[in-house]
DNA sequence: TTTTTATCGATATAAATATATCGATAAAAT
DNA sequence: ATTTTATCGATATATTTATATCGATAAAAA
């Protein structure tokens, strides 16, 4: 088979990636003071980076700034937007409506996020029918034929550690692409699925190690 | 069992942190399985991962492996578990008795994880007086001086944004060492106040973005 | 006991990521 | 109109992180 070579697409790193949700963040305040144009420099400021490294991720998401000036805000806003696709909303299915579950059906800003989260499954009879946020549980045994029917690519696990990999066989059954993973479990799933990992563990682990050196 | 660790030769890197609990899942499976030694190989496999990856995070935590066999399972769960400082728990204040916050106070894991929430503080007056999972909402107003009498470590934020920066003042004021903050807002801290942040949108991000990438 | 074997861990190399340098550019000041 | 200035963005360098190589070692097999 012949490879077709398309434009090379700058690939972004992971770290980039993690970082342009803190630009918005930074923009959308500067823009609700009035403010037109932001400099690399005072974004970096802001979120105590380099504002080297700030130029090297905002030229990955396609956006040129103005010598002197810097970016235009608004434009700026939207391509790093585009760039996370937040400026189209991806339908998902969340498995486990716990404590966690339903906190994140509560988050109405997913939708600024690309997110949208449309039903919920739980294993527990007296949860299903239950209501949160406008979304109805509804019983696990549906998940995999309705992902599959309403052709839902993202799916949330929420349940505990024992139950996540049957709910993610049952996710990708249903052909969903991507995971975003909370148990705190390591997920086997086939090269074509997306798994990202949010275990607090992870972040916990840092603070908890950092903490202790400091106070050596 | 005694367990003598050298002290530790090198600076972990964040990401070698982000991995150590990883390996704690997969150890605890292996040991359930009474499975006595586990080799940098069996790990890395389980996590799809570089077996000289997971030897060099390994030798981070000072436990020593045997040729042939590997690591011995439970004195490896304990050596990194005591690198995170996991064997020990701090005291923490939550500021933030909202969905997220109440799913946070609910978990009941983390004392495995180095972390005791002793109490919530809230700024809604309707939510004050309220205990979830045995821990008492208190107002406010009683964060800096309870911090600093309790001597409290660490504070975990789960406000709204706009909210979040005050809050992460008066922990400081309290004398709060680190914090661990899901407010999507950068906090600004004196260099000696360590923030680490569990904003979700970072993770979403690469979620959203991948996906999108893979539709193309 | 001797040989074979799997695995460690030290050192070396490669890849990814962050930081520095500097000419080009357009806005603002002169 | 000309000069000065701040900032970009391309390229180069440094640093960090990941991966490869290989001798040393202790367990298991012969």
């Amino acid at each position: 088979m012949e490879m077709v070579l398309e434009k090379q697409v700058k690939a972004l790193s992971e770290r980039t990636l993690r970082r342009l949700p803190r630009y918005i963040e930074i923009l959308k305040r500067l823009k609700s003071e009035k403010i037109e144009f932001a400099s690399s420099n005072m974004i970096a400021d802001e979120l105590g980076l380099d504002s080297i490294q700030v130029r090297k991720d905002l030229a990955a998401t396609g956006v040129i700034g103005k010598p002197k000036l810097g970016f235009a805000i608004d434009e700026l806003i939207f391509g790093i937007k585009h760039t996370l696709n937040w400026d189209n909303q991806t339908d998902a299915f969340l498995v486990g409506a716990g404590s966690l579950g339903s906190a994140i059906l509560g988050y109405k800003t997913f939708s600024d996020h690309g997110l949208n989260i449309i039903a919920a499954f739980e294993n527990e009879p007296s949860k299903v029918g239950e209501i949160i946020n406008h979304i109805t549980v509804l019983p696990i045994e549906k998940l995999s034929d309705m992902a599959y029917r309403m052709k839902v690519h993202i799916g949330v696990i929420t349940v505990p550690a024992d139950e996540a990999q049957k709910v993610a066989d049952m996710m990708i059954e249903g052909g969903i692409k991507a995971i975003w993973n909370f148990a705190p479990v390591h997920l086997k799933v086939p090269d074509f699925v997306i798994v990202e990992n949010a275990q607090l563990s992870h972040s916990l682990g840092v603070l908890t190690h950092k903490l202790a050196e400091s106070l050596k």
